[in-house]
DNA sequence: GAGTTTGAAACT
DNA sequence: CAGTTTCAAACTC
C-alpha cells in the first residue's frame, strides 16, 4: 500500500492541474486559466453533460448536471478530505497539499459558491467525526486514480490515474491489483467526501448514507468518465503503439466532448447502468449498482473498479442495513476496506442467490448474442470476470440490478475478491472466461472460479465459445465493428486469435473512447443489429410469445450473391426475414422474403414451410440446431426463470436457429422470443446461435432503442419498451441478463441507465 | 489450413 | 449520399 503507490501518488499531484476539476475550477475562478489540453477535455465532458446523449435519455441529461454539481463540490470536498489526509499521512501530505494548492486557486472562487465553503467545513467536521473517514481518504489519494472514483478527488483522482498510467502504462492495472484494496477505499471515500459536501447541510447520519450511495454511484460514473477521458488522452501517449488508436484519439480529440459523454454514459452504464437503474428506484437506499459495474468492468483494471464499486455498493448495503449509515458505514468500510474484497465476500453470501441473477447486465447487446456466458446471470463473476463487457450494462441490466442489485454486486465482489486474491490480475481474464464457461454450464459460481479447466469446456461445448466470441482480427486492432468480440462490446479473449488486439482491459480507455467515436458516427453502431418489427410485444417478461415475433434488421441487408440464404447476410445470420428495408438482390431468406413473407403473419405456417426450407437450405448446424431447439425451446417456453435456467437450455438450445427463430419467434412471440433467444443467445451456438442471439439480442436491442427514445427510463417506456424490461426486471433474470448482456440492453441501457442514477443521486 | 467469396464497415 | 476500399467472417476446397 504504502511503498510503490505513494510514489505515484506525488506524480498524480501535479497532475491535480489537469484533473477535470482542477480545469473545471480554473474555469470557474478567474484567477489562472486552464493549463493543459486535459482541461479542455474535462470542460468537453462538462459540456457534454449538457449536451444530449445519443439516445437522449432523461437520465443522461440528469446525470450530467449531476456531475457539474459534484464536480463544483469536489473541489472543495477534495480539500476537506485532503486535509483529513494530511493528519494520518505524510505522503499524501504531499498531494493534499498539491492538491490544494492546485485547486486553491480554483478552491476560493469555488469558496465564494456558498456550497463550497459550508461544504468544505461540513467534510471537515464529518472527517473528525469519523475517524474513518480521515483513514479512507488518505488510501483514495493515493489511489485514488485507480479506481474510477477519482472523480470524487477529480485533482487527486484525475492525476493519480494519469500518473499511473504514464508510469506504469498498462501496468497501472497491476499497480491497481495490489492497491486494490486501496483504490476501492478510495472510491467510498470520494464519495464520502462528496456526500458530505453536498449533504454536509443534510445529516452525517443516514441521510449521508443515504447520499453517498446515490452519489457515489455517480461519483463512480464521473469517476470513470474522467478515467476514459483522461485515460484516452494517456491511453493516447501510451497506446500510440496502436495505429489505430491514434487516428482514435486524434478523433477524440476533436470529438472527445462528445465522445466523453458518451463514454461517460458508456461507463456510466458499465459502472452505474443496473444500479443506476436500481439506485433509481431505491433512491440511495441501497447501493446495488456494483454488479453492474462489475460486469462493466470484468477486465483486471476493471475488477479493481469493480471493486470499488462493490466496495461503494456493499457500504451502501450497509447503511441501508444499519440506519446509522455514516457510523457503521464508516467502521465496516475501514475494516471491510482494507481486506476489501474478503470482507466484501462475506456481506455478499446473504444475498449471492439474488446477486448472482443480476450479472447480465454489463453485457452489451451484442455481447449478450455472443456471449451467452456472459448472459448467464448466475454468476457474476463470469458475467463481471468473464468476459469482459466493455459497455455498459443493459437497460435490464438495471433493472436487474435494482432487484438484485445488491447482492449480485457483493457475490461479484467476493468472488472477484477472490480470484484477484487467488489470481493476479494476470489470470484475470481467464479466470473470468473459466467464470463464464461455469456460467454458461450453470456451474456453481466457486467451482467455475476454481477451476481453469472451465474455459476448456466452453471450448469443448464449442457452442459456449461462440458465447463467448472470438475474433481473428488482424488489421482492425479489434477496435472496429469488424471485430465481433468489440462489435458485442465485449473484451477479447484468449481464444481470439487476433493480432495487436487493443480490444483489452488493458486498453480500457481506448477501447471506450473508440467506442465513443463509433457511436459517435452511429449511436446505433452498438444496438443489436436485429430488432424487433413489431412494437407491440415488450417481451412480457416470462411469457410466451403475445406478439408473433417479427424481428428485422435494423437497416437491412444488402445482399447480392448469397440470396440472403448464408451467414453473410446479416438477416440470415440473425435469424430474422428480410425486411423492406433490406436491398437484397434475390432474397431467399428462409427466415421470411423481403418481399413479403413476413415473419410475424406467418407464424405456424410459414414457420414450417421456413423450416423445412431451412432444413433444405440450412447446413447440417441448423439440423443439430433443431434439437437443440427444441430443447430450449421447453425451456424458454418453460419458465420465465431466470438467467440459469436460461443459461442451461441456451446452451442447448443455441443450435436452432432455423427452428427457434421461426417456431420461436413466431409461436413464441416477441416474448418468448427474447427470454429464448436470450437464453439461446448467449449459450452457445455458434452459428446458429449466433443468429439466434442476434436477433434476441437485438430483439431486446430495439426496445432497448425504443425506450430511450420514447422513454428514457428502463420502467417507463410504453409498452415495449417497458414491458420487456420490467418484465426482465423482475423475474426473469434471463430476459434481463440476456437483455442487458445484449447489444440492446448495452446502448439502451448505457444511455438511460446513466441518467437514472444521476438522477437519483443528484438529489 | 489455405484460399476465395461475401457483404458490412469504414473511408473518401 | 454514393462510390470505393478495407476488413474479417463465412464459406469452399
Amino acid at each position: 500500500m504504502d511503498t510503490p503507490e505513494r510514489n505515484q501518488i506525488a506524480a498524480p499531484i501535479s497532475k491535480f492541474e489537469d484533473s477535470p476539476v482542477f480545469n473545471f475550477i480554473n474555469s470557474l475562478s478567474p484567477i489562472k486559466p486552464v493549463k493543459s489540453a486535459h482541461i479542455a477535455q474535462t470542460f468537453n465532458s462538462l459540456s457534454f453533460v449538457s449536451l444530449p446523449s445519443i439516445f437522449t435519455s432523461p437520465h443522461v441529461s440528469s446525470h450530467k448536471e449531476s456531475r457539474f454539481l459534484r464536480r463544483h463540490n469536489f473541489s472543495d470536498p477534495s480539500k476537506p478530505e485532503f486535509s483529513s489526509v494530511n493528519g494520518n499521512k505524510v505522503s499524501t501530505n504531499e498531494e493534499v497539499m498539491d492538491a490544494d494548492q492546485l485547486c486553491g486557486n480554483s478552491g476560493k472562487p469555488l469558496e465564494d459558491f456558498d456550497p463550497r465553503s459550508s461544504i468544505g467545513k461540513a467534510s471537515f467536521e464529518r472527517n473528525n467525526g469519523h475517524s474513518e473517514l480521515a483513514i479512507e481518504l488518505p488510501q483514495t489519494l493515493k489511489y485514488g486514480c485507480g479506481s474510477p472514483d477519482c472523480d470524487p478527488t477529480p485533482c487527486g483522482g484525475m492525476c493519480q490515474i494519469e500518473q499511473k498510467k504514464e508510469e506504469a502504462g498498462c501496468d497501472w492495472e497491476s499497480l491497481i491489483s495490489d492497491a486494490a484494496d486501496l483504490l476501492i477505499f478510495d472510491s467510498p471515500d470520494d464519495t464520502r467526501a462528496f456526500k458530505g459536501l453536498i449533504q454536509k447541510s443534510l445529516d452525517p447520519g443516514t441521510s449521508v448514507c443515504a447520499s453517498l450511495g446515490s452519489q457515489f454511484s455517480q461519483d463512480d460514473v464521473s469517476d470513470l468518465q474522467k478515467k476514459q477521458f483522461v485515460g484516452s488522452d494517456d491511453s493516447g501517449e501510451h497506446e500510440t503503439d496502436d495505429p489505430s488508436t491514434q487516428p482514435e484519439e486524434a478523433s477524440k480529440l476533436n470529438g472527445m466532448d462528445q465522445k466523453q459523454e458518451n463514454l461517460a454514459n458508456t461507463s456510466f452504464k458499465d459502472c452505474m447502468g443496473s444500479n443506476a437503474s436500481g439506485e433509481m428506484d431505491n433512491e440511495g437506499g441501497t447501493s446495488i449498482p456494483v454488479p453492474s459495474k462489475t460486469l462493466s468492468n470484468l477486465h483486471r483494471g476493471m475488477r479493481r473498479r469493480c471493486l470499488v464499486f462493490e466496495m461503494a455498493g456493499v457500504r451502501r448495503k450497509n447503511m441501508d442495513d444499519g440506519s446509522n449509515c455514516s457510523s457503521s458505514m464508516l467502521s465496516q468500510s475501514d475494516g471491510t476496506f482494507v481486506p476489501n474484497d474478503k470482507q466484501l465476500v462475506p456481506l455478499k453470501p446473504g444475498n449471492d442467490s439474488s446477486r448472482r441473477i443480476l450479472p447480465g447486465i454489463g453485457l452489451h447487446l451484442n455481447a449478450l448474442a455472443t456471449t451467452s456466458k456472459d448472459y448467464n446471470i448466475v454468476k457474476h463473476e463470469t458475467l463481471t470476470s468473464g468476459r469482459q463487457l466493455i459497455s455498459v450494462p443493459s437497460s435490464s441490466g438495471s433493472y436487474l440490478s435494482t432487484i438484485e442489485g445488491q447482492e449480485p454486486v457483493n457475490k461479484s465482489l467476493a468472488l472477484n475478491s477472490s480470484d484477484r486474491e487467488t489470481d493476479p490480475a494476470e489470470n484475470g481474464f481467464q479466470a473470468l472466461e473459466d467464470a463464464s464457461q461455469a456460467s454458461a454450464y450453470a456451474i456453481s459460481e466457486e467451482l467455475n472460479q476454481s477451476s481453469p479447466k472451465k474455459k476448456r469446456r466452453r471450448l469443448e461445448h464449442g457452442g459456449e465459445t461462440e458465447g463467448c466470441k472470438r475474433c481473428n482480427c488482424k488489421k482492425s486492432k479489434c477496435l472496429k465493428l469488424y471485430c465481433e468480440c468489440f462489435a458485442a462490446g465485449v473484451y477479447c479473449v484468449e481464444p481470439c486469435s487476433c493480432q495487436e488486439c487493443f480490444n483489452k482491459p488493458i486498453h480500457e480507455d481506448t477501447v471506450l473512447a473508440t467506442r465513443k467515436q463509433i457511436e459517435s458516427r452511429n449511436p446505433l453502431a452498438f444496438a443489436p443489429k436485429v430488432i424487433r418489427s413489431s412494437d407491440s410485444l415488450p417481451e412480457v417478461g416470462d411469457e410466451p410469445s403475445k406478439t408473433p415475433a417479427s424481428a428485422r434488421h435494423k437497416r437491412g441487408c444488402n445482399c447480392k450473391k448469397s440470396s440472403c440464404l448464408k451467414k453473410y447476410c446479416e438477416c440470415y445470420q440473425g435469424g430474422v426475414g428480410c425486411s423492406i428495408n433490406c436491398r437484397c438482390e434475390g432474397c431467399k431468406n428462409a427466415f421470411g422474403r423481403k418481399d413479403g413473407s413476413a415473419l410475424i403473419g406467418m407464424e405456424a405456417e410459414l414457420e414450417e414451410e421456413t423450416e423445412t426450407l431451412e432444413k433444405s437450405v440450412v447446413d447440417k448446424n441448423l439440423q443439430k440446431s433443431i434439437v437443440q431447439n427444441d430443447e430450449e425451446y421447453l425451456d424458454s417456453a418453460l419458465p420465465v426463470t431466470p438467467l440459469r435456467t436460461c443459461r442451461q437450455p441456451s446452451q442447448l438450445s443455441f443450435p436452432s436457429k432455423t427452428k427457434l427463430p421461426r417456431s420461436s419467434f413466431l409461436t413464441i412471440g416477441s416474448s418468448s422470443g427474447l427470454h429464448t433467444s436470450q437464453i439461446f443467445g448467449k449459450p452457445n451456438f455458434p452459428q446458429p446461435q449466433s443468429k439466434f442471439e442476434k436477433k434476441f439480442q437485438t430483439i431486446p436491442e430495439d426496445e432497448m432503442p425504443e425506450i430511450l427514445r420514447g422513454n428514457c427510463s428502463p420502467t417507463s417506456s410504453s409498452i415495449k419498451t417497458a414491458s420487456p424490461n420490467s418484465k426482465r426486471v423482475s423475474p426473469p433474470h434471463c430476459d434481463f441478463g440476456s437483455s442487458p448482456s445484449r447489444r440492446s440492453g448495452r446502448k439502451l441501457i448505457l444511455q438511460s441507465i446513466p441518467s437514472f442514477p444521476s438522477l437519483t443521486p443528484q438529489h
